[in-house]
DNA sequence: CCGCATCCACTGTGATACTG
DNA sequence: CAGTATCACAGTGGATGCGG
């Protein structure tokens, strides 16, 4: 016989590997990748370019951002084999589909991160001062 | 004078601090948040029900999830501080707010993931075998 | 110009055992 | 029931230097 908890259970669980939450963010949630795929928004960018535009990024891991965002289909890459080489990176249409959830995010961040900020001031304020 | 590179430069730089994608994701990009915020979504919640309904999380890692929720103001607490104690979770408005977003990057996974596989599978295949 | 290799510090995560 | 404490470990991020 179950136990009357046990009754309350819709679901039986709920998985890592399943639940999409968890898989987009799989894809998005590195340090730097969100902040790549913004610099590639406009277009067409080279290497360095995007480098210039993100503050404190090191070459070792914009290249890593990259690779991993090539891997997963989202940026292509295009070298030219010149002297010096140049190498341009875009979004693909399946990087561009992402593009509308993550400035449904950004929205939200616009609306609501104030809160945030006030509601971690008033946690930390009850737990370390008073 | 300037090179003809740094005339391209419509934004100087995107920051970390500032970027709001990188923030909503400083907050929901933990292994387990978003596991924890679906599983109340349908409304309050014991401890045990949402340990229950996660496959593998530990305990110590659901407090501490909760807990950062918790001081982001995403989530309520409340402790009816009998014997054995009965401590109930579930989403403040703040929290609920963020479902809407969630559901969008849901909807992306549903209809994109596959497509992230099959790049994944054929970018595995032109690295390491061939 | 673009990127890889190495080394190191740090943090997130997990296993386990104990408590009010 | 709902945590806390401790330890161990793997993965990530950063600094630096070399290479095509």
């Amino acid at each position: 016989m179950k136990s009357p908890y046990s009754a309350k259970i819709v679901q039986p669980d709920i998985s890592l590997s399943i639940c999409g939450y968890s898989k987009v963010l799989e894809i998005v949630s590195n340090k730097w990748t969100a902040l790549v795929v913004y610099a590639m928004e406009d277009g067409v960018i080279r290497y360095g370019e995007i480098r210039r535009r993100i503050e404190g990024i090191s070459k070792k891991m914009l290249t890593q951002t990259l690779r991993q965002l090539e891997r997963n289909g989202l940026v292509k890459r295009v070298i030219t084999p010149s002297v010096p080489p140049i190498v341009e990176y875009s979004l693909t249409r399946l990087g561009e589909s992402l593009l509308g959830p993550m400035r449904v995010l950004n929205q939200w961040t616009k609306e609501n991160y104030s809160l945030v900020e006030q509601a971690r001031a008033s946690y930390d304020q009850a737990y370390y001062e008073e």
